[in-house]
This record gives structure tokens, sequence and C-alpha cells, in this order.
DNA sequence: ACTTATTTAAAGGAATTCTTAAAATAATGG
DNA sequence: CCATTATTTTAAGAATTCCTTTAAATAAGT
């Protein structure tokens, strides 16, 4: 089983067991639900990586599950699967925030097919971690400001790669030379971190220091 | 008008019209033909970068047009618009090799957003030179296998963009340093590029020469 | 077999990247 | 506002990586 886990929406037993048998077989990890509350409860525990919804349930409408969903992430792609075939419908729903929509009956292959076409953009973008305009690229050790392709020596592209991934969190020098250079020692005295800091604010453009903030006596931050 | 060429082919005059303009305004070349034959004539020409296709059409019908177009190319992309709402047709069709299929009556907002997810793609991939499992970004200096990069240095990658660029063309040294020196002098005697050549091959995994060729007494070869 | 071209290995030179040191600037707490 | 401590900046030498040359080994063509 690979580690892409869909939940689907459902009340129809017979559609929801297609579904989850086409599904399994590709080796995603399904959960199905039968009605909005119960996917509700489970999605404020734990979220999927991609939602199929049912416009008309009992209780809570699958118009409501939506704009849930989009109230918490706008990145979760959600595929409607209803029998209203109306263009209007279908423009409303995209509108709202849905990322594709099938008129039932729809043909299960033609699902996975669009199901695998999120999955690999999910794929795509695992490695990358975005933050303002910056995207940094684990996999091939690449970094962006924009679109545009920024060129980093190696130990900067580590330096901020371990700020990236501790967003939000004080990293100290010691912590830098600990993790980068796997030494406990020299931490004070040198500057080279601080050299490394300064290259870097210049390549990706941040010589005012608002994106790698110094932080009085700690360290450093991103965001 | 941006460099995205579309040929719409759709006998109903209002339709054309409308598709026409809303394209035109979004900044796009249309080109708009009533039947399928006129569109074929100008598709042996001049091959656009998107196809919109009517189904219905007097004379030649949609199916057809699509199948001319894919014995060309697979890349091509072909958005079908069709009155024919059946999830049969539909599946039929993208089976043949459309991309995506719009019910008529269609939103024409619908419309421009569909075809701007193919020219974003366009955009993407307008920098990108494939050979075999090997993939050139000449917009971020990138080179590739299957999907892992592989780093090249300057010069390196230099070379191997050129014979990119000249594929199937055998290309001489002294060629070469015209290009990437802009020296006209050292050609012989000077073992530099040969020693590139070398390295790049270790690299990029291609040590028994299948890749980039040698061509006895005139130079290299990619294909 | 002989000639000419290409490949390979090794070494020195060139360029880039990293580290250090020291002066200049900025931040904090009394 | 001053004293202290931290950070930023500049510059220069060390270390590493990349480029070029040389010469010997191998391969290709006649």
């Amino acid at each position: 089983m690979n580690d892409y886990l869909i939940y689907s929406i459902e009340d129809d037993e017979e559609i929801a067991t297609i579904i989850s048998i086409a599904l399994t077989k590709s080796d995603f990890n399904v959960k199905t639900f039968d009605t909005g509350e119960s996917f509700l409860e489970e999605f404020n525990k734990i979220k999927p990586n991609l939602v199929l919804l049912d416009l008309m349930l009992p209780g809570i409408q699958g118009e409501e599950v939506l704009k849930e969903i989009r109230k918490y992430s706008l990145d979760i792609p959600v595929i409607i699967l209803s029998a209203k075939s109306l263009i209007e419908d279908k423009i409303s729903l995209l509108n709202t925030g849905a990322d594709d929509y099938m008129v039932k009956p729809f043909n299960i292959k033609e699902l996975i097919s669009r199901v695998n076409v999120n999955y690999r953009k999910f794929l795509a973008s695992k490695f990358k971690i975005k933050i303002r305009e910056y995207t940094l690229d684990q996999k091939n050790e690449e970094f962006y400001r924009y679109d545009n392709k920024i060129d980093l020596t190696n130990n900067e592209f580590k330096i901020l790669k371990y700020l990236f991934l501790n967003r939000g969190k004080v990293v100290s020098r010691d912590e830098l030379f600990k993790v980068i250079w796997g030494k406990d020692d020299k931490s004070n005295s040198s500057r080279t971190i601080d050299m490394h800091i300064k290259s870097i604010r210049e390549k990706i453009l941040d010589e005012n220091k608002t994106f790698i903030v110094s932080i009085y006596g700690n360290g450093y931050k991103i965001e």
C-alpha cells in the first residue's frame, strides 16, 4: 500500500464498495464514510491526501462538506462524484473549490486515472517545501525564488534546508554546526555560519533580513 | 499575443465566434475552421499547440480528425467540445487520445481555464529537451536521467546542451571550441573536450558510448 | 601492419567555495 | 545613553572542485 490516503464519502453502499475495491487494487489507502458528519469527525483528526465526495448525502450536503474542507485547506484535492449532470452544478462546485467533477454513472477506470493525476502531483510536490515566494526542493537539492532557480553552494543549501525544515523555530549556531558539520566544538568563536547566512541572504534577495531573521543571542529563524 | 497557437474546429458560427473572441481576449492566437477537411489541410502545413474539436461536423467527423492528429503527434493536446453527453462517448474519445472533454453547452470561462491548464504545461516544457531517458532543462540548466538529477559542471552542461540542440548532427571539436569557449585556435592538439566528454559519459551512465557517439575523424553526435 | 584518432590516467593550474580574523555596526539591559 | 555582547561585513588565506595539458594506451580506418 502506498502512503496516499483517500477519504470516500458515499452513502450508496454498492458504489462505495466498487470505489473502495478499485482504489485498493491500485494500491491506495481508502477509508469510506456514509455521511458528511462521520467524514468531518475523522477529517478533524487526520487529513487525507484526497477526497472523493458524493453531493447528495443524508444529513449535511456534499457542498457544505466541500466548504468545510476548504476552510481548512486549499491544497487537498476534492473530486465530486454526482448524479447532477447540469453544467450549472458543475461550475458552481468547481467555483466552490472542487478540483474535478464526475457525473454518475461514471467509469471506474476513469475515476482511477483522475485520482492518479492527483497522486502524481502529490509525488512531485512531496519533496518540495514552499515558504513565501521560495521553494526548496529536497530531492534535487534546488532552490527557487518564484520560478527562478537560485544557485547555492553545498553548505548554503544545507543551512537553508535545515531552516526550512525547522520553520518557525529558532535554530542556534551550535545546532547548525552539529547537524551540518557533525561537530560539537568550534561553535562559539567561529563566524562561518554568519558568513554563509550573509551570502544566502544576498543570493535569495533577503538583504533586509525579513525572511531569514536573526534572533539576537539565539540564532536564526525563518518566518 | 502570446506564442500559443490554437486551432478551433467548429461549424456552428455563433459558438466559433464566442470561442475565438474569448481566447483572443486571453491573448491566445486562434484560427477557426468550419470543417475537418480544411483543418487537416492547414494542420499538415503548420502544427498548432492545442486543438479544440467539435465532434459533429459536416463531412469528416471529429473522431476521425482526432485519429489523424494522433497519427502525427501524441503531444498536441486535444479538447473535445461536444453535444454528446453520454459517458460512453466521453470514455471512447478519451481512449482515442483526447485530453479533455467538455459537454455543450459549456461555460466559456471553464473552457479558458482548461486551455490555460495546457498552456501552463506548455510553458513549463518549453525549455526542456527529452532524448531517450534523458531530459535537459535549458531554463534551469539541469540534467536528468529518468527523474534523477545529474550534477554537471558548467562546461559539461554547455557541451551536452549543444549536442542536444544539434541532435542527429555530428558536432566537431572545432565547432564546440568556437561555441563554448569562443576560441578559434587551439582546436587541434587540445584534448580538453575529450576529457569533458569522458566525464559526461561517466556521470550520465553512458560509458559504452551508445548515447554520445564518437564519429571517428569528425566529432561527437547524439542519437 | 601502419597511420591517425580517441580514450584514459595523472598532474599542475585556475577558479570557486569555505573558513578565519578583525573591524564596523547593531541590539540589549542597566 | 553607556557599556556590553552579538551580529554583520570585509578581506584574505586555505581547501576543495573544476579545467587543461601531457603522455601513454587503446581503438578505428586504410
